[in-house]
Formats: C-alpha cells, structure tokens, sequence
DNA sequence: GAAGTGTTATGAAGCGTTTCAATAGTGCGT
DNA sequence: ACGCACTATTGAAACGCTTCATAACACTTC
C-alpha cells in the first residue's frame, strides 16, 4: 500500500481513504491513486485489514453434508442474503465428521469470520450444544438451540410427519404404514410422532411401523421387502422418512411386484429432494424451506452481529406438502 | 496473547513458541502457558498470524456449482489431500455466475490463501483463462489451462464419449444416437466427436444426433419425444451425454411408450451420478472420476505452492466405463 | 485583514501475531 | 575457578492495514 502511496504521489492514509471511504477524497486524488493501484497491480491485504479494522466481512457455514441437496439449499440462501449486504460466505465440509465439525468451528473462529452458521446433522456434538466457540456469534441451523447463546432456525418436523399421514387420511386411506429410521435420529422420530398424532385423530385409521438403517434407496428397498413379509396388502398408505426412502419402495413394490400407486398403495415422501419430482412417477412429499432456513439464518446472525447481546432467538419454520401423483394419481394436474 | 503472557508470567515470544514450536520450550514452562492459554479461553488471531508470518494453512476452492454431485466429489478429494498436509480447505460456490466467480477469486485472493482451486464449467471467465488473480498460485480443475501461468486436471471428454459407444458397437449395436447439447459446452461437443470417432471406426456403424438444450431429466424426456417423432425403432443403441438425459429417455421410452431396454434400446449415460446407479434401470455410465481430480488438483496446487517458479503442468485423467444393466440387461450380475 | 468554516491530506499509533538477535542460565571438563 | 557449549527465555522489530487527531489550504464573512 505504501508503494502505491509512493507512486501516486500522496500519503498512506490517504489510499486507505480512497479504498474505503472515496468520499473523502478529491476526484483527481482519487484517480491518481486508482491509476498506481491499477498500475502495481495491488490487492488489498484482507489479513491486515481485518487485523486492523477489527472486523471481517466473511462468515463461515459449517455444513454436515455437500451430498445432501438440502443443505445446498441452505447455502444458497444464507448466501442470497449476506451477499445482499455485502458479505461473503465460505463453506467448509465435515462429512458428518465430529473431528471436522470441530476442527472447522475452531478454524473459522481463529479467522476471526464475522460469524458463524452451524447446519449440523443430528449428531452428538449438536445434541450437546457445548460447541468450541469462545465469542464468535453463531447461528444453528437445522437443529434447535436450546440454551441462550446461540440463536437457531429448525424446521418442525412432527407437524411435517403429521401432514403427510393426514394427507393420506384424506383421500380415504386407513391402513397407514411408517417406513423410517433409525429413530435415534430426532428428526425422524418426531416425523414418526407426528404421523401417530395424525393417525390417532381419525377413529378408525390405524399406523404401523417399519424402522430403516437410513434413509436412502437402499434402505427403501430393504424396507420393501420387510413389507412384502408382512404382507404388502395389509397396508394401503405409506408415509416415508424420506423421499429416497420412497423412491426404493416404489422401485421394489411397483416397478417390480406389480403394486400400482397409488390406487393400491399411497406413498408420502420427505425432503422435496431434487430427484423427488423427477421420478417416473413424481413423488408427494413434504418440503423443508432449505433456502429459507438459510435465509432466516443469516438474518439472525446478523443481528447477532450487531447487537451480540441481544438475547437469542429459536425460529421454527413450518413445512409444506407438496402433493404429486403418488397420492394423487391421474388427478395429479401437472406435467 | 500478551495476557496470557502476563498470567502464565512469561514473555509474549514464549506463547508463541509454545504454540509454534513447542521443542523450545521447557516442559514446565509449556504446562503453565497451556494452562494460561485454558483459563483465559484464548483463542489465537489467524488473521495476525498468517500477516506476520507471511504464509496461510488454508486453500480456496471456487465451485461452480454445488449442486452437481460431481463437483462434490471434487471438493471431498481435495480435502482428503489437504488436510492430510495440515491445510484447510474453504469452498466459495459461484452458482455459475461469472460476477461470483470474480468475487469469490478476488476474496480469495485478499484474504492471502496459500493457493486456490478452481473448478468452474464451461463458461467465458474458464475459457478466457485469464483470471483475476495476481499472484496466488491457482490450479484449474475440470478444464485445461492453456498458458503456462497454470496448472490443470481435466478429464479425456472425447475418450469417454468413445468408450460409450464402443460398448454399444461391441454389444451388437450399430444403429446408434448421440443425445446431448448444447455443442457450444466443450465437454458434451467432445464427447460427441468421441462416439463419432467410435463409430467410424466400425464399417457398417451409423452414429444420428439429437442435441437438446441442457443435460437434465426434463431435457431427457425432450429429447424421447424428438426421438418418437423420428421413430425410435431407427435406432438401437443410445449414448447421452449425462444421466440425468438418460433418466429422462428411459422414463419416457420405456416407462411410458414400452421399448425395453436394453433389448430394444441400449442407453449409456454419463457423469456416474450416485443416481444412475439407484434408478430403476441401473445406468451404464461413464465415470468422471472426481474424488481423484480433486486429490490431483490438490498435489498440483501443494506443489505450486512449494516451488512457484516450477513449471505448470496439466493432467488429463481418463474416465472409465461402469456397464449396467441399461446395455447389460439380464447379463449384469449385482444387485 | 482577521477570524471562521469547510474540505483534503497527512502520518503516527495500534491491531495481534511471528521471528530472531541477544541474553540468561546450566552443567561440564579442565 | 574458568571458559565453553547448550538450552530456555526475552523483547523489539516487522507484517500491511485502519483510524484519527492534526495540519494545510482555500473560501467566506464581517
């Protein structure tokens, strides 16, 4: 930066002024220096900067999964808004790693980020709440702060359960079955709970259980045939943990055994993945607002930014069904 | 730092050296400096210390698209080699947006990371090849550098695009169909010319194009129709240039209008996505194989950063075939 | 012509580290 | 008792920026 001073003919400050509050400096002054900048080829010292100014202007977004479209979808909104006002957001991977969740919390905050997002799997580090974070502001995302420090945006996940089995209570449907697991996951027994809760709001409509390893095609098509055991007629709607969950079914009991769905069987899917409307026969399904969570995030971070002891918020967004044709068949308009 | 200095009752250089080299300092002194360090909750400034030390433990990766499985992919390998060396990696997507991509390289670059990733499509910034970086040593991925300033791994595109439709020559096939666009993309172009090359190579080999707008289901299920209107019973072998457009074929092909595959109509995708090998049909691909572009880009950039002034090289990987049973049928043994 | 009022430009202090020459301390051989 | 060779510690300079009190200057106004 000095050099470029040199070169320009004036003094240090007054290319710092020219970076950061051109405003304060006289049309030719400015031109000058730009010229010098342009000249040198300089690029600022974000390091220094922040050194310095004793603020940044990146935030870190911790994310349990780069695989998972959901969590690409928080991204993408957390970043709608912090670009909105200026800031950038950095991603930094952990597999669902404790180490990496860890490693990555404590990188960001040795960084000095201006904040941090935490979008967590339902894993042990987030049940605990006790992160390694000494005094950066941090936003959960995806899971329900608890305590009073940080601020949080989850979705609720019992009433999600409790729409797609009472979507399926509606067109008639009795014979309920739920195909998911494990339930040591929170997210999955609470849409489990609200399924029973919906169920047990009909008279005559009864739930069973099938509990999965996961929550991927595999597992679905495993779970099918657990089904095909029990006897898949037993059953005329199923509410899925997951979209890829009902993906496997539909494979194996459809594709492959001649079920039609839905007249024989209705299937709910979860997550309003990518591949869910996609499939060959478009998939109902309940829609996490993953933009939207991601949204909400960055607007509470950066109040925490702001004011970082204005008390903590716990936001709860709702999610929506989305009916397709495997509930509703030829009545499905679109397509 | 210097507060920990005081409560552990030594000099500020002393903390350092714990932190930094720890063989210099005697084990009592080290205990009370950690202990101070606990105490206090100090947590060191990365920011001032990569300004006085003049070097940073962490590396940029600028995506284009977060989305795309295959860029996931390319992220976790680099990750896997980086952290192996004690460096972090910190992703920037640009949702392939030329500003973004700018602004992310340009973050990067005033926030002194040690070196940067690059892995954008096929856009003008990646073709131009001239990017907005000074001095930061930079490794492009998924595209080849041309100049001397950078270094590259791509992958063999026109390869690939052989090997899809060699397997379909070899299995019989010679009434062939190349589905992809648009030929603008370099990589679906190069695939193309690929399976022309294949194909000239058998005497009584014909090889029609069908070249659609994008590479998803949707642009699949397009191109069905433009192939019915065609009169699919021209054709017996297709290759597509992803696995999305080989979904969207096979949906509305065979799903719909009854052509078996791959007894009628032998389909290969492209790109290994994990959802090509979950579809109904299992989708014989060709592999991109990103996990080890990643690993590549990240030894490459490891080594720019170690010795700036070696020359640049460019690595091109080879993808290799996956058969499934979209060209293997019954003969396809897993599942 | 003096005093007052803006507008620009200046340069030194400080941000929290690393680094390194200098110093202190210790044990050993003679 | 002395010098030597180590090891452990110290503290000041430097990294590249922001900030802010101060100065310089050009106009107005009375």
């Amino acid at each position: 930066m000095s050099d470029v001073a040199r070169h320009a003919g004036v003094a240090l400050g007054t290319v710092s002024n020219t970076l950061n509050s051109p405003e304060k400096v006289s049309e030719p002054t400015r031109r000058r220096v730009l010229a010098a900048i342009a000249e040198l080829g300089f690029v600022r010292n974000d390091a220094a900067r922040s050194l310095a100014a004793g603020n940044s202007t990146t935030v870190g977004l911790v994310l349990a999964d780069l695989g998972n479209s959901f969590f690409v979808d928080i991204a993408r909104g957390a970043e709608q808004v912090m670009r909105r006002h200026g800031m950038n957001v950095l991603i930094a991977n952990t597999d669902v790693d404790r180490d990496r969740e860890v490693g990555n919390l404590e990188l960001f905050e040795r960084t000095r980020v201006a904040g941090i997002l935490f979008a967590p799997l339902d894993t042990p580090l987030a049940q605990s709440q006790v992160l390694p974070i000494r005094s950066t502001p941090t936003v959960f995302v995806n899971f329900t702060a608890t305590g009073g420090s940080y601020s949080s945006v989850a979705v609720d996940e019992r009433h999600g359960g409790s729409l797609a089995a009472s979507h399926l209570l509606e067109s008639g449907r009795r014979r309920l079955l739920f195909v998911g697991g494990p339930l040591m996951l929170s997210a999955v027994r609470e849409r489990y709970e609200g399924a029973v809760a919906a169920a047990a709001r009909v008279s005559d409509a009864q739930l069973e259980l099938v509990e999965t390893r996961g929550v991927n095609i595999r597992h679905g098509r495993q779970a099918a045939q657990a089904i095909l055991e029990r006897g898949a007629g037993r059953y005329d709607g199923i509410v899925a943990a997951s979209d890829l969950l009902a993906i496997g079914l539909i494979q194996t009991l459809a594709d492959r055994r001649g079920f039609t769905v839905p007249h024989d069987l209705a299937i709910t899917g979860y997550d309003n993945n990518h591949f869910a409307s996609e499939n060959a026969t478009p998939i109902t399904t309940v829609s996490q607002p993953g933009e939207e969570m991601g949204r909400t995030a960055a607007d509470l971070l950066l109040e925490k930014i702001a004011r970082p002891d204005a008390p903590s918020r716990a936001v709860v967004l709702e999610p929506h069904l989305i009916p397709r044709r495997s509930t509703l068949g030829d009545l499905w308009p679109q397509e």
